[in-house]
DNA sequence: CCTCACATGTAATGAGTTACATGATTGG
DNA sequence: CCAATCATGTAACTCATTACATGTGAGG
């Protein structure tokens, strides 16, 4: 999939800005499919407006700079139907997270520690990301059930991680104040 | 991460050819932390080889081409390890199957159970590689832990899947021995 | 005053994929 | 004979990231 996609896919749910559009798939209710960076969306943006895909409306603020709001037409819709049947029916699970617990003989101890506490800490904030999606998805919608997906492998990992934390050699966590599940 | 470095790992475990490194990252033991076509692999490790990161040996086979197989040398050991500490300390779930299904609306019932089923035989699959990876991994290696926590992960979204699929308005899948079409 | 959040964009760069190009051998 | 598997490699191309470039207004 590329950004073009994403972005389409975005505006199909609601108008929204190159901003607001970087900002729902860092953290928001979009964040669960793939990363864009804004040198990649605003091009395709503009990509997509020469092409009639979205348009394109100023809106000026009070107190925020001027927001250039895009919607997406009835040409858009169209072309993202058409990417969507034209995306590959797998995907894969990927994690450099893994990779580096591979190799936890010959990495520092300390450093592994790192990784695991950076992947939990991860694991935690995604979760909390997903329930807070969970509160504005309406029931039966695609968005619950992305989110019910996320949160039982999120969910998952949490536990088995939890579960290996010793074998890996590596010291119990004394809880400081840390929000339990 | 890159492919020089997933390169390098496989090869700290055992030498091995750009065919078979090809081979485990696209099935094997080495699966599930980034893709790499020989496009990628070939070049990485020319350009390793030039770095003294790995030496080559060429090996005449019976019935077979002529094979080239790389061995990591102690400076690239060195060099995975640097890399290794180099890598982000956290990794994101990211899921194209999960952007089709946001839209399950706007596709065709037809397609979005297609998508469903090639997820499902996709999750199914990584499953039994990973049972099969389970039975050469001694316990306690990295390989163990890796496998763990894709089985906890993998397992988790079968589960949700099958919860899932009467919500999502899909036929009840009868146990294929009637599915010739 | 200075930094952060808001807001938009471009250009150089880099990393990888796809398609191309080649060729041996085995089995149906 | 033809397809599949084994095996290596290159080049054009795509796509996205990073860094750059700019500017406003709010709040500590």
């Amino acid at each position: 999939m590329n950004v073009r996609t994403l972005c389409l896919g975005i505006l199909a749910f609601d108008e929204a800005s190159g901003y607001e559009i970087k900002k729902a798939v860092e953290d928001g209710m979009f964040s669960h499919f793939i990363e864009a960076s804004y040198g990649s969306i605003y091009p395709a943006l503009t990509h997509m407006l020469a092409d009639g895909l979205v348009t394109v409306r100023e809106q000026l603020q009070e107190g925020k700079p001027l927001k250039k709001v895009y919607s997406i037409t009835e040409a858009g819709r169209k072309a993202l139907k058409n990417s969507l049947h034209e995306l590959p029916q797998q995907d894969k699970f990927k994690s450099e997270f893994l990779f580096q617990a591979l190799f936890r003989d010959q990495v520092e101890m300390k450093h592994l520690e790192a990784v695991f506490d950076g992947q939990m800490a991860f694991l935690y904030d995604e979760l909390a990301t997903i329930e807070e999606c969970r509160q504005s998805a309406e029931p039966g919608s695609g968005h619950a059930f992305v989110n019910g997906y996320g949160r039982a492998v999120v969910s998952a990992a949490i536990q088995y991680m939890e579960e290996s934390r010793s074998s890996l050699g590596l010291p119990e966590k004394t809880i400081s104040s840390d929000a339990a599940e």
